[in-house]
DNA sequence: TGTACATCAGTGAACGCGCGTTCACTGATGTAC
DNA sequence: TGTACATCAGTGAACGCGCGTTCACTGATGTAC
């Protein structure tokens, strides 16, 4: 029952997508071997040969999903403003509050995360910082430092913001917690900064 | 071995007491009734006394961590701006995110309150309105609406920003995300309403 | 107020269950000659 | 290129473990008279 190397390879590929979708869905511990193994067609005997343990492939699939994330940050800022706020944007929407398990792991797993192992908390936060850093430009402000606060005032306004709009069970305030985000989205990014530089106060520096 | 009624309540408040804490620490999960009746002194057999099933008493627990913290958004509500603000601005303090224990239970355990059952959420979305409806007031704002949706915003970046402070792994970026936190909730509420009500554009109102 | 009985908070052993992990085995793939 | 052997992806049963829960039991509390 030996597998080609590409067929290996390509399983390894389906556990770690599967898991990724799998963890955001349903959250990390609750998130098991076997029905991951089950999901892409196989028995559980055989994770033990693409994995070391579950802890692992949770590691790799939490990088997963956070590559893509920050790969689509990076892909917006390298075509510019208007692909920025609309990469920003399609956050605070529906569509992603409902697809949880394509959606941003921070928000996915949050409080989670917190509790993760060293290496996934250093994973994240660099996630997090790579995201901010790419963003920081392309924000309203009048220096450096103050866009970069921006970024991260409004990064976190989105991830907290999301949760909660997943979380409440009443759908009329979901939905303005969500409008009320991109509203300050489109308030943040400076879409013709010339034009608008001077539209908030200058803000002190820490 | 019975107890008298008064010890046998006094016993409950403790369980729950501590079931509060230990959920916020460690999370809901991760959480075992073993576990919350060795750190009450009593053995894990006794438990059914007093809760039908864990689940009851996660409830409970979650309840009571919840009320907590809309009655000191309550109270301060009633001794007007001032005490909202340092309440507000409490919160995004490395105080609050080291103490998680004690601290909100929608940054706690906000992406494992997502995945709760419907009850649950349903007590974690009143509370959160209770909460933003009690602060809209006192946010700067030219209408009711446009009020209660800054402290939507404000509230749900609180809370984003709360759970990303404790996530990363470097102290001075989560001592800046909260910096920046704190800076935007003392633009956000209006402690001299009539003097600085003009500053913000108005918002257009859903 | 005192007595007899019912109640029930708490104990500690045991249960069933699902989990992550291990293992002997199978048979196709990879490799050495 | 063909052959013989080693490798190893995947199977399916089994393992140990910790979890939530149950249960027979104890003995102090509560209650009925």
């Amino acid at each position: 029952m030996r597998k080609s190397k590409a067929e290996t390879a390509k399983t390894r590929e389906k556990i770690v997508s599967i898991a990724s979708e799998a963890i955001r869905k349903r959250g990390i511990e609750a998130t098991g071997v076997a029905e991951i193994m089950a999901a892409a067609g196989l028995t559980h005997g055989g994770f033990y040969r693409h994995f070391d343990s579950k802890e692992k492939l949770v590691a790799e699939a939490l990088a997963t999903s956070r590559k893509d994330f920050v790969a689509g940050v990076l892909e917006a800022a390298q075509q510019g403003p208007e692909a920025v706020l609309e990469q920003f944007r399609d956050y605070a929407t529906p569509g992603h509050r409902d697809d949880i398990g394509a959606g941003c792991p921070l928000a996915a797993n949050g409080s989670e995360i917190v509790r993760a192992d060293a290496a996934t908390r250093h994973r994240a936060t660099e996630g997090f910082r790579t995201i901010f850093e790419t963003a920081a430009p392309f924000m309203r402000a009048d220096s450096d430092a103050a866009k970069t606060e921006t970024a991260i005032s409004l990064l976190t306004n989105m991830i907290g913001a999301l949760t909660i709009a997943r979380m409440v069970d009443d759908p009329k305030l979901s939905k303005k917690i969500l409008d009320v985000t991109r509203r300050r989205i489109e308030k943040e990014i400076a879409i013709q900064p010339a034009k608008s530089r001077k539209k908030r106060a200058p803000e002190a520096i820490a």
